[in-house]
DNA sequence: CCTTAAACGAGACGGTACGTCGAGTCTTTCC
DNA sequence: GGAAAGACTCGACGTACCGTCTCGTTTAAGG
């Protein structure tokens, strides 16, 4: 009933914080290539053991300074599905369009893809826009507004993959249309009409 | 008109041969994360500076084992934008869904993204299947099979971006009907009709 | 009153012997030439930082090599300048007519002459037993043995150089009369005589 | 009758010279250590197998630097022993008071011993005068100035082994007392005199 | 209040790989 | 057919980090 608490010094919440931070910076300024245990240490005044205590490596380190700040903030205000799905799309390419979104396709490739870690990562950061987008449509299909294709999933691919195409091969930036352009390409797809017949 | 040979001992293309088989089986087996430049001298039985003499670091010589082997070739055949397309996208897929494919993402993930190896490496494996692809809807379009929306470029993400965003990813797996579906739904988004008179 | 002791892991008293050991054996077998930190490294089990955290490079360690086995002993025992010199030059002559005595020539050829650690080495090996027989000199003067030339440094020059010359040079072997005849000569310099009056 | 001359092109007397103009001033400007036979092949303009095919590596390069600019000339005027030897010294003190000097030392502890190169150089360049102050005694032996001690060569190496004593340790500088100081000391030891009757 | 036990900083440890330099050899074209 | 140029294999360099391991020092909970 009590809380089972251990005995021992407590871990420090202060070092937690530290290193996070630390870690964050450093990705930001210098990218998870040059993320490593070693100068997050030093550069944050704590010993390497209080690092390892917590991460495994440099890749989960990094993965819980990019999860430190708390979930990416999508605005899903709208009335109908295009309003809101934009709104979405809009927030997260911004959120995306900066090195942050660069350095998160990075760190993921560099992850192991088995690790409780990566998933929890993937979950949090990746894939929970992808979900959001899936309750819009799914919300529109029970108004009548889109009929979904068989393979939803793939939809949601189509919808969320190109951000992070463009984010790893680089070919073109993530600009102001591109939120518009992918929602109007999806909608075409899926909207309903009667000018759709067969 | 003579070859304007230089003098000196050429380049020995045995000992380029044997570095590039040797990486590309160490990519395959063990993955990025471990192909070294150090193991791959010692297992091909060639020099560290002969590597060296030819590709800056780790990532250039993954970059070109993985070119070494031509680029994908991508059926195409088909009378019409929905086999063409189909065909196409189901080699690529078989291509990518493989240890390869997972290869092909970290190691660009881990490239200098303003590295001219890096940027012949994105156009030979990564968006050749694009413009082909491109192509396939310009024809289609002459054709008067579809009509495309402003933003081509989205659109091709749109078809090709959920390929690697799987493999990065990792959420979903690259399987059988991944193609046809992409297909069915990019093809609902700009297929022409009467039926979508407006 | 407590010993000011650092804090962190203190270097490891067992690496430091092995390391010296494993030089030393590779010195006196293949020669300074063949001292690698890298097969100090290998042989000695320990890792190259490890090495490289103590010495600067491989002249350093194998001074320290050299001086790990305690400065040389030298006997003086005797009641007059003559035996006692006699007995010393004998001492240092058997100690460097080894293959240790070419090693120490060459490390201090290749030692950087500025160096805090060469200064020691040069102090501690090669100047020690000179400034032993400076000081039978001067006890002996005191006695009024000997009446020593104004530049006693070059006297004391003319005793040991040759030691390291033969080394050096190695036109003639450090053979057993070979101090005794120096030290004859030496004293036919400097022995005091009613024979030699002015 | 002809000439005996040998096909094929004929050695560049033009390349020799250039190796070893360079060699010389690398090893005045930068010491033995960082005399490489790659570096020397840059600077001069010339192959490395040029230098190879001649020299077997470093240490004999150096050595036929330094021979290159003829023996050590020694000056030996003097009607008796002192005022010739003295000469003699001074001149060798000169000479080898420079940095060439040390790179001498330097080159000569790094050459393997048993090379016929080395014996070459040992022969002209230090022990020649060595043979010079042989002489020098000799002839004073006749004229009845001096009494030779049994073991000349030890007297030899006493006279001529300070100075590279002196350059190797590194404990006092080659000064301009020295040359005398050490005539002094010597004819101390061997000066005939009806003074030293014993 | 005073053990007890864990987390702390510091930093050395054995390792792996880095990217560079130089050695000495080999292969080609040029005189 | 040797000279010259330059790529070759090889080995060692000295550095950066890895992840682990003592150390001696806090810091709190529980006896």
């Amino acid at each position: 009933m009590s809380p089972p608490r251990r005995p021992g010094r407590p871990p420090s919440q202060l070092a937690r914080t530290k290193i996070l931070k630390t870690a964050h910076d450093m990705l930001i300024k210098d990218g998870f290539g040059r993320l490593t245990v070693e100068a997050v240490a030093a550069q944050s005044g704590v010993g390497k053991p209080t690092i390892y205590r917590q991460w495994a490596n440099a890749s989960e380190l990094a993965m819980a300074a990019l999860m430190s700040g708390g979930p990416v903030k999508l605005e899903e205000s709208g009335t109908n599905l295009r309003s809101a799905l934009t709104a979405q799309m809009r927030s997260l390419v911004q959120a995306f369009a900066t090195t942050r979104g660069r350095q998160i396709t990075m760190t993921l490739a560099a992850a192991d893809p088995e690790s409780e870690y990566t998933k929890a990562f993937r979950n949090q950061v990746i894939l929970s826009s992808r979900e959001a987008g899936r309750a819009l449509l799914q919300e529109a299909t029970v108004r009548g507004e889109v009929t979904l294709p068989q393979d939803v999933e793939v939809l949601l691919d189509m919808i969320y993959g190109p951000v992070y195409y463009r984010l790893l091969v680089g070919h073109r930036p993530l600009d102001a249309g591109f939120a518009e352009s992918i929602v109007a390409i999806a909608l075409d797809a899926v909207a309903n009409a009667d000018r759709k017949p067969r």
